[in-house]
DNA sequence: TTACAATGTAAACATATGTTTACTTTTTTT
DNA sequence: AAAAAAAGTAAACATATGTTTACATTGTAA
């Protein structure tokens, strides 16, 4: 019984690998609700039963897609007084591509089966971290804002692509982003 | 001829304002993708082929449904350097009933095909208005940002229900969304 | 009352979905 | 090499979807 956990192996640690990365690909482009299953197969090369052999479900599929990859340690990395501009520059480095965790957490929010899952996730993996790093009163709530602040600008700008936003200038959009963020930081 | 265009008349004009509001109630409740023709149909005692025969489609009944309720002028009625308290107010006064625009739009975000429809209506009755009441530089793009918080906002406290938004005091949740808001609108 | 258009109804259509079943191929173990 | 487990495949299942068609009912005008 090899049980190689997080190294890779043979066969079906591989295509089990193939349709997670599909799966966020797909999950990214098109949602939750508009990705079919038969898609994330064909696109990792697999059999569609697989996807249940391997993840139990499509909700499954998605949890063990997404959730893991939901890391803030990024963003966390420097001085806090700089928080604001440095994810102001992360995010813009990230528009490109948008096959990562976020794009498709970010269009997920919506399907109210996934809410439970994904607010302890949020919760747990990203509000926690960065209300540990925060100062002041009632960090949790600030922590909070600053996410519902960036998942705000972040659907805006890349799901629904808001033409007085993405067609704002580069530096004065990302520069009153960092403020906003910077503020939530500061708040006494 | 009748063409009773605003007002209410007869049998069709009755019907076609159940299906509307059915529409919306369901549009808010499970979502886009999450609504069936049928649930509408049913919730507004009426047949599904009346939907098609007075909407063209589902895509035409969530714009019928949702646009023309699209109107911030309760927000911008009143002084702009009260805007962040007066915006965090009436965002309490609504968690309540959950069956206006608001949450139809927001479940709505993350469907691509409704996307382009979705952000010129967003763009031109709520940021271009909004905007016309900032003054300073970029008031687009201010505003935009404005709209951006508050969907983040209204997104992690309705459909998510982020434990650490909705458990948070409300008189200090409310203060810092308040906040938050009239920085954005006295920037300089 | 007879025509005609408006309104409403029931059922079928075509398709897509997530999931399951039965089976074949490959790999590993004995 | 024979047996057993693992991995992969193809097809069916049950259901739900948006949409369309053909038909019945109602209301109105001639």
């Amino acid at each position: 019984m090899p049980e190689p956990d997080t190294a890779s192996s043979s066969s079906a640690d591989r295509t089990r690998a193939a349709i997670l990365g599909a799966a966020r690909d797909c999950f990214a482009e098109t949602g939750y609700d508009g990705t079919g299953l038969r898609a994330i197969a064909g696109r990792a090369g697999a059999n569609v039963a697989l996807i249940q052999r391997y993840f139990g479900s499509k909700e499954g599929l998605f949890l063990a897609a997404i959730l893991p990859r939901l890391d803030i340690s990024l963003l966390l990395d420097g001085p806090m007084n700089e928080f604001g501009a440095r994810v102001a520059a992360i995010m813009r480095m990230k528009v490109d591509r948008g096959s990562d965790p976020m794009s498709a957490l970010l269009r997920a929010l919506a399907t109210p089966s996934l809410a439970p899952s994904l607010a302890a996730a949020l919760s747990r993996q990203v509000v926690a971290p960065l209300a540990a790093r925060l100062g002041g009163d009632e960090p949790q709530l600030r922590a909070a804002l600053i996410l519902s602040h960036l998942a705000g600008y972040e659907m805006m700008m890349r799901t629904l692509q808001l033409p007085d936003l993405v067609g704002a200038p580069a530096r004065t959009r990302e520069a009153a982003l960092a403020t906003t963020l910077q503020d939530l930081v500061d708040a006494e």
